[in-house]
DNA sequence: GTAACTGCAAAATATTTGCATCCTT
DNA sequence: AAGGATGCAAATATTTTGCAGTTAC
């Protein structure tokens, strides 16, 4: 379900009905971080997202909102090799803390924005004898559409 | 290329055919940090590399020479969703920080051992239009070999 | 002997915790 | 009013940097 570029109140609105969909209270903060999410498509690691709130929140507040929002399934992780968590908004299969992420993400080389890729399913595997899987997490590095060279 | 168990000398010896291989100075600390990656399949945390190696080496050090390890590409590092980087043994194939890594990662649930399934590689994906992607990294969580439950 | 490596001290950065206060319901 | 959320201070933990002494070659 793409969507289309929203207004400021249907954001709003959104992040709202997020929150009280997950029993937490509306507050500024938490609303000023699900904004973030979900004005754009990238994923967001906690730096990110300080310098995007400026000085009007926390920095503790973030780490607190940050994980709540994972704890409640509204956002979930994603790992990367340089030791910096990433941040990304869950789709609605997810709840209650168990994720069910089976999308792949993309890390931009050039603009370094973190994709969801939600249309590409992670591929099934076939592990050697003894090992069950219950989780892939697949991440991809390349370069984005909006980075791609002209031509 | 299953190694079967060696001996000491053996890993010794082969500890100082890497850091010969890559220029690099043969040390002490090195060569100890090398034997925990020799001895064993798993993949190592900053954290467990100081905890195995006592209080022989500074911190310091380890970070030292876990960086020139990975510039060299004797090491890669692995991405996990806890913000902890694990570093496991590179292949033949890995050189000058270039890492070519295309098998998959298996993070055990019990044990929190990781490895790196050799054998299992990375599948082909197929990404949307506009993206362009030079490396997939894939990460599997469940339980391995050794933890599974007997019947 | 020289360049590279290491340890120590300290700075910079990141994360967690306790508690008093404020805000949402 | 009550419980939860936030800000502030401070404790911890992690990572980086500079420099002087030591070691490998």
């Amino acid at each position: 379900m793409i969507m289309a570029k929203q207004t400021v109140v249907q954001i709003d609105n959104q992040a709202t009905e997020i929150l009280t969909r997950n029993n937490l209270s509306i507050t500024g903060g938490r609303k000023r971080i699900l904004h973030l999410f979900l004005e754009q498509a990238g994923a967001l690691a906690h730096g990110d997202i300080e310098k995007k709130v400026g000085e009007k929140f926390d920095r503790v507040t973030i780490y607190r909102t940050l994980q709540t929002f994972v704890d409640k399934g509204i956002i979930h992780t994603i790992p990367t090799a340089d030791n910096s968590i990433r941040y990304a908004l869950c789709k609605d299969e997810c709840s209650g803390g168990h994720h069910h992420d089976h999308h792949v993400h993309f890390v931009c080389t050039v603009c370094h924005i973190t994709y969801c890729l939600d249309d590409v399913v992670t591929p099934a595997l076939k592990f050697p004898k003894g090992y069950t899987s219950s989780h892939v997490e697949v991440v991809a590095e390349g370069v984005c559409r909006n980075c791609k060279p002209q031509h």
